[in-house]
DNA sequence: ACCATATTGCGCGATATTTCACAATTTGGT
DNA sequence: ACCAAATTGTGAAATATCGCGCAATATGGT
């Protein structure tokens, strides 16, 4: 174990990991190999393994990880074990979707509050939770002890959006709007730029696909097989 | 201009930095510098001008680019002066919401199909287009031109749905599930995991914070002034 | 014409990340 | 008790990505 600062390509994994320790257990198994976990991603087992030894030595030499201890451990690391109280700010399509999407529960994250400043939307209920007016955005956080806002306001909008959150003292933020936000220090922003994503696809697509002959080559030395 | 392979991260920052150029252009500038654009985002100039200097010799030393030239440039190379048809996989609540999200129609791709697997959905329509049939998804491919598949469906049939893109003989896969998925050689895929980016986020709070005092490093040259 | 200023393109060194390769352990069979 | 097989943890090598510094070159002022 070292106590290096961890890379976010690290914790994306860990992440990862989890969900997939998650289903082996449900299969049953009591223990998994680095390198079993590495056949079930494009990965290689070192990676895996050096990823865990970050934070302890959860492996026994010759057997692998034990399932479930290691579920533990992972779900301690990144903090799943513990309410993350989010506020939404956009009560737009995306905004409502999100406020209801499944997977923030299985995060352990409670979406506690949904903002916008539009006066026709300010006072409707979008499932459980009223739309609240942006303004009194630092009172709610305060008060309803928030600590992740999710800006999934109109690009134009989103650095205001992100300046009120900061003021507001939150230190985690994921962004949505397709736009290249500044934080100030200290703040964690995670954005989901869905045109960036799109373009990046539209640039495959729009080269001349020469890589198809030499293309197949085993270079990872764990997955093949 | 090198022939080398283009990195993800570069292709990603070009989006970006054609996102930026249009908002120049509509401010009404004709030259911008490397240096300029590297302030609108938390990055270097050199890293900007090594991306763009991949693709040609854009800028003209002592001035900058010129916007409108680069743009074109930037527009060409991403593929985005030519229609990409797109078809969604899974008329659920995240499938609908991007059949009609604007930004698809800004990046000139075109939601030519959805469909599902659900009796209930199919035949429904969600907007222009009705939710056909995925057992019918090979021969809409074909006859429909389409060349992009978005998967937007729930995780355990996410790769299915992938081995039944590769056979319709996709090559660009856009994943929302949140599980990882194999291709097969020659496909672009590309994830957008929600749960990973929260769970991420989630480590950071748990992390205790101790970067704040030695972490006003103004380290990239650039920023700083 | 010349010089000061601005700014690119790029070689090269600096960092970051991934992969290899192997000693150290554990297990299970004989 | 010993050996073969499995598998971890980790230093070192290999790659990938980024940032610095500067020669080259364009512009505008004098």
């Amino acid at each position: 174990m070292k106590s290096e600062k961890i890379s976010e390509l690290t914790t994306n994994r860990l992440s990862v990991y989890l969900r997939c320790l998650n289903e082996i257990a449900v299969a049953g198994a009591k223990t998994v190999s680095s390198k079993a976990l590495a056949d079930r991603f494009h990965l290689n087992s070192a990676q895996i393994r050096k990823d865990l030894a970050y934070f302890g030595e959860f492996g026994v030499r010759g057997v692998g990880y034990y399932v479930e201890a290691l579920r533990n451990h992972l779900t301690k690391i990144l903090g799943l074990d513990r309410e993350n109280r989010v506020a939404i700010i956009g009560a737009g399509r995306l905004g409502t979707a999100l406020a209801d999407y499944y997977g923030f529960r299985k995060a352990n994250f409670t979406v506690a509050a949904l903002f916008d400043a539009d006066p026709k939307k300010i006072g409707k209920k979008v499932g459980e939770t009223e739309v609240k007016d942006i303004k009194n955005f630092a009172a709610v956080v305060k008060q309803d002890n928030i600590e992740v806002a999710v800006i999934a306001v109109p690009a134009e909008f989103a650095q205001a959006a992100l300046e009120r959150v900061e003021k507001a003292g939150i230190k985690a933020v994921m962004n949505f709007a397709p736009v290249a936000l500044k934080t100030s220090n200290g703040v964690k922003l995670k954005s989901i730029d869905l045109t960036t994503s799109l373009e990046s696809l539209s640039y495959f697509l729009a080269q001349p696909p020469k890589q198809s002959s030499r293309n197949v080559k085993p270079k990872v030395k764990d997955r093949r097989e």
